[in-house]
DNA sequence: CAGGATCCAAAAGGATACTG
DNA sequence: CAGTATCCTTTTGGATCCTG
């Protein structure tokens, strides 16, 4: 089952932890662009290892595309989303949406994101 | 962020090892219902202690409902989708097709589950 | 700036045996 | 049948320090 189920495979992939919120994170940049540090501030409490891990995934998986601008010191690097990782966004938000309506009443405060357009996830 | 975010805490739910599998497991059933065991011989690989706990975390969260007929012995428990968890059928639906569009290719035999109905996940 | 390296803590999952 | 209990392994993530 494991080997050989779509669904499992592609759970593995996508619900890691901190990586839709990455790819929310990239989404947001301009161009749906993002650079290391920008995707850093936006998720506290992601040490860089884990940052640069999940980054390392996503784009082994051919979720996220990685550009280095190294002409100047110091470098700076790119990362935006591929045309798959545009096609996650539906699902994200499909996430969020299921999770408005069934779960905002469970874990509660005001504070959570609860637009259409959410503030902390612009999504 | 941790806290706020609906998205995150949906992840949390949702993207346990097998969790979805089970939900789907039990859509599968007539009515929506399955035995424990049933569900059990589903899953090739997952052992008893975790099904029972996954079990109760979706119970807990109100996705799956739990109903045992104790009448007579042996005891037989029956496990149905509440509105939610038939609401997360859709997104389970959407992350197979994902993983149809963009990772078929990648890690792939013939048995993956490729058809617009799956044999192994009948979504 | 964008990470890599190292070490460590915690969590998650699996194997096996047992029970009302 | 539907789980528990116990023990153990593996995975995951975090803290801290370092570097081209």
């Amino acid at each position: 089952m494991k080997e050989n189920c779509t669904i499992y495979n592609t759970i593995d992939i996508i619900s890691k932890k901190w990586t839709l919120l990455i790819i929310l994170s990239i989404h947001k940049g301009t161009n749906n662009t993002k650079r290391y540090s920008e995707i850093k501030k936006d998720m506290s409490g992601i040490t860089s290892k884990i940052l640069s891990l999940r980054l390392k995934e996503l784009e082994k998986e051919g979720v996220i595309n990685r550009k280095i601008d190294d002409i100047k010191i110091p470098i700076k690097v790119y990362y935006s989303l591929t045309d798959s990782g545009k096609d996650l966004l539906k699902i994200i938000q499909d996430i969020k949406i299921w999770g408005l309506k069934w779960k905002k009443q469970s874990k509660l405060t005001t504070r959570i994101c609860n637009r259409t357009i959410c503030k902390d996830c612009n999504i």
